[in-house]
DNA sequence: ACCATTCTTGAACGTATGGTAAATAACGAC
DNA sequence: GTCGTTATTTACCATACGTTCAAGAATGGT
């Protein structure tokens, strides 16, 4: 662990923090490596000597929106019963998405949902990302049946990809300016269509 | 209306199809003049004498996917009643953005949730644009309550943006590859809190 | 026949883009 | 103090970008 050579001038997390807050505001093909640079108060080869490139910098930022951003997730799986899970998810989602001073919507939606082919990748990317966060509702879901809690006849899959339905959309009416109470009714709207 | 000048080569029309086409799966931002003029067989200055520019495309791009791919939300709206409107609403755009050989999602969604600081008026106008469809169906709402077709205790605006929401959130699944049944499941579960 | 008008073609312009090379500076090891 | 290692600084590279110019070709008006 003994740290041999010029120690690094600035902190890599913070960098990553400033790195966060552009992508989230102007998506992947938004972001120039002017923008990242003067951003994270950094020149373009300590960029490139810490994070590869623009897209592994894009990369880690969307791993550490992941797992600041969005730890909330982990608190709403935590939860008892799969009714608590969906309530916490989606009240605690309209809450993250519009937080004053910090940019509306969700890094994971405004990142990248369409894009050139070259960045193609990127997309993918944010697709199994999302994907992937989808899938641990499934589970949720799945155990919430096992444990009797939630009825057999429903289905984890589709219950899952309602919520994450809901919070895309709750993304992009965000990032279009949308009020949180306004986004607070919509989602107890939404959450009358999940079981009790 | 005399014609006058050497006559256009091709049709705006079925050009500006072409141009709807490459915004709608790569973006605005992901969409190149050589993209353009490649997809639609023109050259650049007769893009330029035709459209405008870059922006111009896009907006008329806008337009005609407006009037062509969302004309069901014309016959969403002439329902009978606001149930109805609902449903007709989001059943026909689970269909429209998972249309085959065409490209997933919708293109107001897709075309450029977040961008540049240079593109800030790109993403002002297509923000505009969602909004101005909601406020169709405020109205709409709005009716419905003065005809007694719905009770004069829900909010208009309230129902309409649950409406939005609920379309953008299928727009992101479908983009990211969502199949048509699943999301006809999610919108069914979505209508079931739209009051009876 | 000639002209004004409008489109097409091909090339170019200035700038911005993502990425890198070379030289220098700060550290630990010995 | 010297050496290997790693960061920083400054400048640069090749390409891609949106946009436009200049010349020629096709039409209608007179």
């Amino acid at each position: 662990m003994a740290a041999r050579g010029r120690p690094r001038e600035f902190d890599v997390d913070e960098a990553l923090e400033r790195a966060v807050d552009v992508f989230w505001r102007q998506g992947y093909e938004g972001t120039t490596l002017e923008d990242l640079t003067n951003a994270m108060s950094i020149s373009r080869p300590s960029l490139y000597a810490a994070f590869g490139n623009k897209e592994g910098t894009f990369r880690q930022a969307i791993g550490r929106y992941a797992r600041v951003e969005m730890s909330y997730i982990d608190a709403a799986l935590a939860m008892p019963t799969a009714r608590a899970v969906a309530e916490h998810y989606l009240r605690s989602n309209v809450v993250s998405i519009t937080l004053p001073d910090r940019p509306r919507g969700c890094l994971s939606i405004q990142g990248g949902l369409s894009g050139h082919p070259t960045d193609q990748r990127i997309v993918d990317f944010l697709n199994e990302s999302r994907g992937a966060g989808e899938a641990r509702f499934v589970r949720r879901f799945q155990q919430a049946i096992d444990e009797g809690d939630l009825s057999a006849s429903e289905d984890p899959a589709e219950l899952a990809r309602y919520l994450a339905t809901v919070t895309a959309g709750l993304a992009v009416q965000a990032s279009a300016g949308a009020s949180r109470p306004d986004l607070a009714r919509v989602a107890e709207r939404a959450l009358a269509a999940f079981p009790r």
